[in-house]
DNA sequence: CAGATGCCCTGGGCGC
DNA sequence: TGCGCCCAGGGCATCT
């Protein structure tokens, strides 16, 4: 979606200009070696490899590559835009807009390095991406003791899924947090593969999930509307919308879960 | 290998 | 209104 929105925007533009100003921004290289690979670049495509964005440059040629964490937002705006707090980087673009990049809790982080990018390749399948079948899936499981939730959020297994997806997923698939991941009949790892299609589908094309925090939003700074879809996640107390049972929080991995005890049985 | 914990940060919401 | 506490979509290191 970002992605979408990044690549309609900026393809086959030229980098112009590169300013970082935050402190932990940048830091698997210098700044000056980041902006030496950027500035002056052009923009040949613009990717996704998990919850990373690579932003493909025709010199080296390198990639920029741009993980947003938690609060992290990548906004195109016009030059004269009020320069909100916690801007980190700057990137001036041929075309004339502004990309910033704004993460108030620093967790985020640019790189810029040769293409391909081989700081991902420990990254798991996309869900996204056609090689995701229930067969692949059931191999990726198969004789894993681990749970389920924190098998999910493992980016070296499913690249891509984060804590409320995870939770929607889950419910979707009728299946329990704490589940064994192996001990999945192959109806139960059928029906986690759809479910994990059918909500990223329908997640994207509600332009994702903007919380109370208002953290998340688009390239133009509009929140996304998947959180009005949300079924358990953030909903404790509610009623399931299926059997009506009050949805339960819990703790697993170390994250909140929301889960359905009727829906969900182990 | 699997799981739990703590940490990197700022800010919003809530209870008092 | 103000203060302290808890919580937050991620990832990694470290310990059991």
């Amino acid at each position: 979606m970002l992605r979408r929105d990044l690549a309609s925007r900026v393809l086959g533009q030229t980098v112009v200009s590169v300013a970082v100003t935050g402190a932990r921004t940048v830091r698997r290289q210098t700044r000056a070696e980041l902006v030496a690979r950027v500035r002056g670049a052009r923009i040949t495509a613009v990717e996704r490899i998990g919850k990373y964005l690579v932003i493909a440059l025709d010199d080296g040629p390198h990639a920029l590559v741009v993980h947003l964490r938690m609060s992290g937002q990548l906004l195109l705006v016009d030059p004269s835009t009020a320069v909100p707090r916690h801007t980190h980087a700057t990137l001036g673009l041929s075309g004339g807009g502004e990309l910033r990049f704004v993460d108030p809790r620093t967790f985020g982080e640019l790189f810029a390095v040769p293409r391909p990018v081989a700081a991902l390749a420990h990254l798991g399948i996309d869900p996204l991406g056609p090689g995701f079948t229930a067969t692949r899936l059931a191999g990726l499981l198969r004789a894993r003791r681990a749970r389920l939730k924190p098998l999910l959020l493992d980016q070296r297994v499913v690249a891509g899924l984060g804590n409320i997806y995870s939770d929607e997923v889950l419910f979707g698939a009728g299946l329990r947090f704490d589940r064994a991941a192996g001990s999945l009949a192959t109806g139960d790892v059928e029906a986690l593969h759809a479910s994990i299609t059918e909500t990223l589908r329908r997640a994207i094309e509600s332009r994702g999930s903007s919380l109370s925090d208002g953290q998340y939003v688009d390239l133009f700074g509009r929140p996304g509307g998947y959180q009005h879809e949300h079924l358990v996640y953030a909903r404790e107390g509610r009623p399931c919308p299926r059997c009506g049972a009050p949805i339960r929080r819990g703790r697993e991995a170390g994250r909140s879960t929301f889960y359905c005890d009727v829906c969900q049985p182990r």
